[in-house]
DNA sequence: TAACGTTTTTTCCAACTGGTCAAATTTCTG
DNA sequence: CAGAAATTTGACCAGTTGGAAAAAACGTTA
């Protein structure tokens, strides 16, 4: 599979935006500009995560990577370029464990083995996750391309997997759909909502053994749920 | 239990805002007052929702409200007191249903009401869980105290009774914190991320009916979980 | 070290932002 | 209807915003 691309306004090469050097043919990447690249890439993670796009500003990007506005500038010429890698980057790891559900698995590990790693990934990867998060409460004006075409294949195909499974009554039958949505939410929310989460579990219990808990609980919510046999 | 109250920089009085009229004492609501507040924070509702409050301007809520700006400004002087009041009056009604969780009830029908509660919120009011979203992401600035005294306080007092159910055997045993938090992520995900859950499910299964849908699995899910009996 | 390409800084700009103010207009009340 | 109060408007302002331009500083290599 592709990986998945984000609506870009005008993608002008991949010479990664250093708007000077008219030169015949673009040349390789200095190691100043993948550095300073990834430094500015890491602060407006940091900044359009919790602001998104439009409450986002240069100055606060500029500022988190330690540079000038011009000269953050020099290495993204507009704000929306930026945004646009970030989000495009994000999408292909956030999508990376659905992906990886095998249709010959058993349906346990399979689903176990998914719950954790999406679970994994709000704890890693939190501020891509609200990055993400942002977006969809915009209306996901930049991906909705995507998602009712690539994201809509996708899951339409994982659909079929678990499908399969409740066909072999392996597993309840029940709707796919829903029950993918319900992992996502799930595992999300710790990383969307983590200030809540933090607040409510209080100093003690908020910890980063959370997350273990976390995963604890959701494996027995999904295998059993909560009536006793 | 006292109405929610929002961190507020100056309160200035319940008078509602209108700057003129320093006559004696704070005459009465206009009919006026009252239908243009509405107009208003309806308005505003749709684009903080959507912008979160630095990326929403008050020249886009005046435009939605069908004024000019200095006209909301009459009714509204600041920006962050809209935001404000929007926010108080959210957490209010948000935050019902968890409250109405009886203890002497039996646990499968107050789980199950509660589930379908949360999840009608979600289809009747998704701006709300959008702005309380947004605030979530930007990480509370303005709701984390309540988040830490008030929220805690009711889910510390419900997480007793849910365990109070799992003593008397109803429940299987698990932790009450997270099962919470696994309802508000399942239910919540139907307003925020509304756009992926209608791309994904695509024209034919995405109308209204996805509700019911998510109803029925959601109960299947808490209830009996995945695994054949 | 001279020349050249790369990086950074300084200066600047037009559009937008939240908000003020006084004047004009509308609505209410006696 | 007259007067007062409430509402609306238009002009304005200072600070911020995304971005452009050019010059200065730096690094590399012949």
């Amino acid at each position: 599979m592709p990986p998945i691309k984000v609506k870009m306004l005008e993608t002008e090469g991949g010479k990664g935006g250093a708007k000077a050097a008219p030169s015949k043919r673009p040349r390789a990447q200095t190691r100043i500009q993948r550095e300073k690249q990834e430094v500015i890439l890491e602060a407006a993670l940091d900044v359009f995560s919790r602001e998104g796009f439009r409450g986002a500003t240069i100055d606060q990007i500029a500022e988190a990577a330690g540079m000038s506005k011009p000269n953050l500038l020099y290495y993204f010429p507009r704000k929306e370029e930026i945004y646009q890698r970030l989000l495009a980057e994000m999408l292909d790891i956030w999508l990376a464990p659905l992906r990886e559900i095998d249709s010959v698995g058993d349906p346990v590990p399979e689903l176990r083995s998914y719950l954790r790693r999406k679970l994994e990934m709000s704890r890693d990867y939190p501020r891509q996750s609200r990055l993400f998060a942002n977006e969809m409460l915009q209306g996901a004006p930049r991906v909705l391309d995507m998602l009712e075409t690539d994201l809509k294949a996708l899951v339409d195909d994982k659909a079929k997997v678990i499908e399969g499974w409740m066909d072999a009554g392996k597993i309840v039958r029940t709707d796919p759909y829903h029950l993918i949505f319900s992992i996502w939410a799930t595992t999300q929310h710790y990383a969307d909502f983590d200030v809540q989460v933090r607040a409510v579990l209080g100093k003690d219990r908020g910890g980063e053994g959370r997350f273990e808990d976390a995963a604890r609980f959701l494996e027995n919510l999904f295998l059993h749920g909560l009536l006793p046999k």
